[in-house]
DNA sequence: ACCTGAACACCGTTCAAGT
DNA sequence: ACCTGAACACCGTTCAAGT
């Protein structure tokens, strides 16, 4: 509410940090991540390139700024609403994340080399953990479930817009967005080998996921 | 066979391709991907900047030269033992992958940056489909829970440095781990609230990653 | 308070010249 | 064949000076 105020007797701004912001994000999706230049964004919004340091302090800050507003822009209104199916609810902010993440592609560079520790990651991180929660997770539990949610979905999309820069047909390209479908669960699948016999019947992908996480973090698999 | 041969008469060369790497590993273990420059890597290796590009096309073409020689130094052998059940082999992976990466967490930044296309990531994404090939899955599933399971495995890496990054205690980073490990199944855990009825009782992770997978890639959730 | 021009210390890459 | 010095077109950031 403070944001027109308090602002000290001068010069009055040629430009906006919202202009500023949406210079950066052009960039961001003509060229990459690589691509967004403090003096690029200062030509296109035209003003001189140390002008813009009135604005944000660093270029990193302008970077963190553009990450808030990009977290700030998907829509919660079916992620929030507890009327709906806890699976619908994470379905929809997934499906959010990953519409904006495809139009800017670059963000998601972006989104994943920072920990989205600003008001707005800070807040989709805890509606994820509220929705899980609601689903029947211990509180503590849910805001465990919300840091694999988030790194499936990002790192999904990022390999997804990775491969969206290679020379590949479009029929490779829908095989291997096919590809992942149907393999998360192997269980689903006849066993045609010898080795296969070393599976027990009641092993999910459940299970497998959570001892792998369990070693990934350096702890000892239960036996 | 044919590394030291087929080269033309002349001059001698300075360096070698690997100390041009190991300079570039260093410059990224020390700053992250950002500080990796081609002036630098010349300098600590003793030659001209230019000099750099007899050995290596542009930049890109070193980064990529390292994330492959990564790719390589990844120990394969509990990996490729087929004498194992493929728990193990799956694990021993990700556990291997995990130790490389946390020794240079740079080079998380570089893997999710391409799609890992050279001959020893492609080396490796085939590996995987083995494992899995092995485990029962028919050889096209296969290919595709290997994606998953990258994308999960580096995805969590990802997340895991950018916060080791953070002014973060101790403490906070521990149960942040441990907070990932409970909570990969939901169904774990009791319901506590009235909207947790909604979820049926045989519905485990499993299937909720797949659904999520399947709208995530834009194909209608089944009904 | 905000802008500008000029400068500083960098970058990746190219080119002509040396051996 | 490989190296060097010099140059080109950039980059983020700082500083002094204007209004």
């Amino acid at each position: 509410m403070a944001t027109s105020m308090g602002r000290r007797t001068g010069r009055p701004r040629a430009v906006t940090e919202q202009a500023i912001l949406d210079a950066a994000l052009s960039q961001l999706d003509a060229g990459g991540a690589a691509a967004v230049s403090v003096r690029g964004i200062a030509a296109q919004v035209g003003i001189a390139p140390n002008a813009v340091y009135t604005y944000f302090p660093s270029k990193a800050a302008v970077l963190r700024a553009l990450v808030e507003r990009f977290l700030g822009d998907v829509n919660h209104d079916r992620f929030v609403d507890r009327q709906l199916p806890w699976r619908q609810r994470v379905e929809a902010l997934a499906l959010e994340l990953r519409t904006h993440l495809v139009a800017h592609p670059g963000a998601v560079q972006l989104l994943l080399s920072g920990p989205m520790s600003g008001p707005n990651g800070l807040a989709l991180r805890e509606s994820l953990s509220e929705v899980l929660a609601d689903a029947g997770s211990a509180p503590d539990d849910a805001a465990r479930a919300s840091y694999v949610l988030l790194v499936y979905v990002l790192g999904a999309i990022a390999l997804e817009v990775a491969e969206l820069d290679q020379p590949h047909t479009e029929r490779d390209r829908v095989s291997t967005r096919r590809a992942v479908l149907d393999t998360i669960s192997v269980e689903a699948y006849p066993r045609t080998t010898e080795t296969a016999a070393t599976i027990s019947k009641d092993f999910t992908t459940e299970q497998f996921l959570w001892g792998l996480t369990r070693i990934l973090n350096g702890l000892q698999p239960q036996t």
